[in-house]
DNA sequence: CCTGGCACTCTTCCCATACGAGTGCCAGCC
DNA sequence: GGCTGGCACTCGTATGGGAAGAGTGCCAGG
């Protein structure tokens, strides 16, 4: 087990090099920190911890940086995570309450993050499954043409065109959108399928087959948006990354561009917290050099969606997990208001 | 007057250095290019060129590269526009022929066109004011909270939330429902607010507040999306940029946040073909190092949005843009389909 | 268990040199 | 007049050898 003194010394590690971005050497961190030992013990320290896996040398002459596992310990003991300041929550709080629709919220979240955290910031729109149903519209646009207009309590809307099978009367419309809401509004969207299932046996044997093309469609959109919408920005704090350039942006831009791999990425977090993932702890290879923070956020209790940032490992992870935190219970305010 | 020979130096020099990216010499251009001259020759033409201010050299043992001003020759004069390969153009036309609606479509797009360019691709969604009313729905959610539901002939869906200054019965909402889209439907965006003007006068004194409430509401809506949204993709592409990376690809991804930006440099392009802004002909100063390859497309005759790409002023721009046209055209067909 | 001292290892920086690509110019030739 | 070969010149880049500096590991002593 690491003596108190080596976390210590871990932990002024992990902070300086956040800061300079420079590898850190016994004596820099003696003059900095307050440790009550000479550099020579500290240098026992280091050469401790690089034997555990905590720390490495980029080459002999060099001081040391963390690795993913020093992160990792750092993150999990070593730090907690830094509040906002009141100021910055007011800010917070005040950019957010202008959104207009949830577009608008979304938008503003990822401007928001990006540039508290200086990193690239990634909003998933608020998810269809965990949502429950506001509205169902149906639009005759024409006799065999109707428009679908899914409305959530998280203020999304979702839209389809439907080709009939055969005309469809104004009346039938009517009754049919009657009858939908009634069962499922208000109602969760896994909950649907079962809830019309027998719907078009109300109707009559000729209107059968549209209502049963209709409600497929909805089934349809369902399970097609819930490959969920996603909402990146901030990346021109990429440039930030690192000095050896194209190199290691490159895989990242691509990552970023693969909706995929971050839905997968968000998704995997489980936490209820929020959750880090460091470097090679991320199942991506592009994204072995960048850490993931990000959490849950929910009009209620519960989340509907995902939010968080990808910035290089190193990170100053506290103040990262405050942000992110605080920026995913303010959305959820917004959401929960509106 | 440049002679003929010049003129084609210049192409030489524009192809060769798109090809390489670096400098080219009066001897490589003699052994590429049957210029039937030797290489003194071509020194002296080259030394015109550099007078006129086509061409210049990074330093004095160096080979010439163009200048934005060689660039725009090349382009007006020298080249013309390359059109798409047979199979490349059925490509194109299955890729977007997939798509299920209108996000989809868009970005099917963008994809398509980063990974044809191999550049940045920026694709603007078709604009409401050049768009006509296809339907305007309004749900009544609670009885003094309506939503307001707009639907272009693009297939375009915008909606807004309206909170009625008194309730309002479903009755009136039917009513006014159905007058307004018996005004507005099929109508240009812009006639909406003439065609609108006198609508409350038909209601009962009680329900005109809320009637002028959603109205406004519907034209506020026609402004404010105005600022019209666009999709961007394959920022990966921007490590190709150069050598010298962070300084240039940083602008570049700000500018690329910033959709304003990319919606004036868009709007700017009044060419009915296809538009080439290079290096400092952008207004925007991070993209003075960059070109804008940019096009109208439309369901119609008519152009209801831009698309386009941004890349590096050496650019295959022959190849850009019979790509980007290529594009715009099929995506034309798509919308005048659905 | 901590500390000061010391030898050792590398990387980085700097400078000087050599090399080579490319130019500009000139005299001569068609 | 325009093209060509030749030649001197410029200047960036590559190469190599120190010298400097940062940082380490280890050891003997407190």
């Amino acid at each position: 087990m690491l003596s108190e003194r080596r976390l210590q010394v871990l932990r002024a590690i992990v902070q300086d090099y956040v800061g300079t971005e420079e590898p850190v050497g016994s004596k820099a961190l003696t003059e900095r920190h307050n440790l009550g030992v000479s550099p020579a013990t500290v240098r026992n320290d280091m050469a401790a911890l690089e034997d555990e896996g905590f720390i490495a040398q980029p080459h002999t002459s060099a001081g040391r940086i963390p690795t993913d596992k020093g992160y990792r310990l750092f993150v999990d003991k070593l730090a907690g995570v830094k509040p906002m300041t009141a100021p910055e929550r007011r800010a917070i709080q005040n950019f957010l309450e202008g959104a207009v629709d949830l577009d608008d919220v979304v938008a503003r979240t990822v401007r928001l993050l990006a540039q508290l955290t200086r990193q690239v910031a990634v909003v998933q729109y608020p998810s269809l499954t965990r949502s429950t149903v506001r509205h169902v519209e149906l639009l005759a646009l024409a006799p065999a043409r109707v428009m679908l207009v899914l409305i959530t309590d998280t203020g999304r809307v979702e839209q389809r065109m439907v080709d009939c099978p055969a005309p469809f009367g104004e009346a039938s419309l009517a009754d049919l959108r009657a009858r939908l809401n009634s069962r499922v509004a208000g109602r969760r969207f896994t909950d649907v399928p079962t809830l019309v299932e027998d719907l078009p046996d109300a109707f009559d044997p000729e209107d059968r087959g549209t209502v049963s093309t209709v409600l497929s469609t909805l089934l349809e959109t369902l399970v097609e948006e819930n490959e969920e919408r996603l909402m990146i920005g901030g990346t021109a704090n990429l440039t930030r990354f690192g000095h050896d350039f194209p190199l290691t942006i490159r895989p990242v831009l691509e990552a970023l561009e693969e909706q995929v791999v971050l839905l997968k990425l968000l998704g995997e977090a489980k936490d209820p917290g929020v959750t880090v993932r460091i470097g090679h702890e991320n199942a991506h290879e592009g994204l072995n050099s960048t850490s993931v923070v990000s959490v849950g956020y929910g009009s209620g209790g519960e989340a509907v969606a995902k939010l968080g940032v990808v910035g290089p490992t190193r990170m100053d992870y506290p103040g990262t997990m405050g942000a992110v935190r605080a920026v995913a219970r303010y959305v959820g305010q917004i959401l929960a208001e509106s």
